[in-house]
RNA sequence: GGAUGGAUUCCCGAGUGGCCAAAGGGGACAGACUGUAAAUCUGCUGCAAUUUGCUUCGGUGGUUCGAAUCCACCUCCAUCCA
């Protein structure tokens, strides 16, 4: 089976500029191409992490990725897909995103004898003089069309500011950018890309009268519709300080049934025919599917220590209520009063739940209980020796879990 | 630059002087039912406290016994005109 031929059938490519030419161009080796992320954040999350496993599908069958961070695009903000102006990010604390990128991205994408490039726009984006750049490519596009764009529809209702509106410019530079410099001839991206990259293939057929391709990932939306990775506290990070290997986890083992199979098809590495097996499964056996799929997904991002620790982890948990590799918060002496802590502190401290009255409401709804035990008194306290002696499992509802130590 | 409309609690959105911690919906959280799923039903959703207190309605001042609500100025946004 041709890599082509599998991306299809896990169901990752979303839009293509032209079919043969890219079928042609992967399945050999012959692509350099690019993806961006923009770093807004410290580290990269699970929507980035599909990006970088098509990186390494097409690493491994010999095309040449580059990963290029928007330092430079980054100061600028993408609108696509977004109903409000990003916040603006100071030159510090983008260059300090970069970084950590970095970082990440070595972990899975091979960038040794040269196999894959990182680069960052930043590097030729600031220097762009305003004129020169006007001149330059300011002529191949048409204000018509990039407001025909998918990408600034919504936001024509909301106001869109100048300066976003130029983000399509600057990432169609880059393409141009990178064309001229490796040879870069293809561009992968999130769906909600595909106009900016447009943007690119036009500028280059434009200016060099060459052509270049682009192709759109899946976006990994939920069965309601919903972009996956993120909880209500946020994104899913692939750093293990953002979050734990644990809760990473623990957000694969919770995908709806109807979510598992897609999942598994488009972000672990699994072979075809043994996903294919699953797809007969149903009912209860998903659950077993929703494991092989949060283990997967554990040793990709984490290693397979961790990913082991939290199988272990979870399965105690839910079985029996107790395990050694859960979250645990260690209480310091000034969190005692006169030697006792009441449960209500403990679930603030924990970080089960965010204030007092929360702890309150969960407690007198009955959804919480130390060691197995459920707790209907808000007053209950503990020993500050009890726990040092043993250490409390603190539940909240049905999947938060802490050790007190 | 001019005219008009707007900014409300996580989100949408009601509220135009006291009865407002602020309707309704969504989401989140908890309970029941389950398979660590979905659907459904119930509760709950500013902070702190055992029937009470404290801080909120873009910002700053003001009027008033009393302001999310009235006035002034400012900031931001949308629409139309230039």
């Amino acid at each position: 089976m041709t890599v082509y031929d599998e991306l299809v059938a896990r169901g990752l490519i979303a839009q293509v500029t032209d079919e043969e030419e890219i079928k042609e161009l992967i399945n050999n080796g012959k692509a350099t191409f690019y993806i961006g992320f923009d770093p807004t954040a410290d580290s990269l999350h699970v929507g980035h992490f599909m990006a970088l496993c098509l990186m390494k599908r097409l690493q491994m069958a010999g095309n040449k990725p580059i990963a290029l961070i928007g330092g430079g695009t980054g100061m600028i903000g993408d609108p696509s897909g977004r109903t409000d102006m990003r916040q603006m990010m100071t030159k510090e604390t983008i260059k300090h995103n970069c970084d950590r990128f970095k970082e990440q991205m070595s972990r899975f994408i091979d960038f040794s004898d040269g196999k894959a490039l990182m680069v960052n726009n930043a590097d030729w984006l600031l220097d762009l003089n305003y004129i020169e750049l006007l001149r330059e490519v300011g002529a191949c596009f048409s204000v018509n069309n990039m407001l025909r764009a998918e990408c600034y529809k919504q936001r024509m209702e909301k106001g869109l500011s100048f300066l976003e509106f130029n983000y399509m410019i600057m990432q169609s530079y880059d393409f141009y950018a990178l064309y001229k410099k490796y040879g870069c001839n293809m561009q992968f991206g999130g769906d909600d890309q595909w106009s900016n990259m447009l943007g690119g293939t036009e500028l280059i057929r434009r200016k060099l009268g060459k052509d270049a391709y682009a192709m759109t990932i899946t976006l990994l939306l939920n069965s309601e519709g919903k972009k996956m990775g993120k909880t209500q506290s946020g994104a899913v990070w692939l750093d293990a300080d953002k979050t734990s290997p644990f809760n990473f986890y623990q957000y694969w083992r919770n995908v709806a049934d109807a979510d598992v199979l897609k999942c598994i098809r488009m972000l672990t590495f699994l072979p075809l025919e043994e996903i294919d097996k699953m797809d007969e499964w149903e009912g209860s056996q998903l659950n077993k599917a929703k494991e092989i799929l949060a283990f997967e997904l554990t040793k990709m991002v984490h290693g397979e220590d961790e990913a082991f620790k939290a199988q272990d982890a979870a399965r105690a948990l839910f079985s029996s209520g107790n395990a050694d590799n859960m979250p645990e918060c260690a209480l310091a002496d000034e969190d005692y009063q006169d030697g006792k802590i009441d449960i209500l502190a403990i679930l603030v401290k924990s970080g089960l739940t965010s204030s007092r009255s929360e702890a309150r409401r969960a407690v007198q709804q009955g959804g919480v209980s130390v060691d197995g035990n459920k707790i209907s008194d808000i007053s209950t306290a503990y020993d500050k020796d009890t726990i040092k002696s043993k250490p409390l499992v603190v539940k909240k509802g049905k999947k938060n879990f802490c050790r007190i130590i």
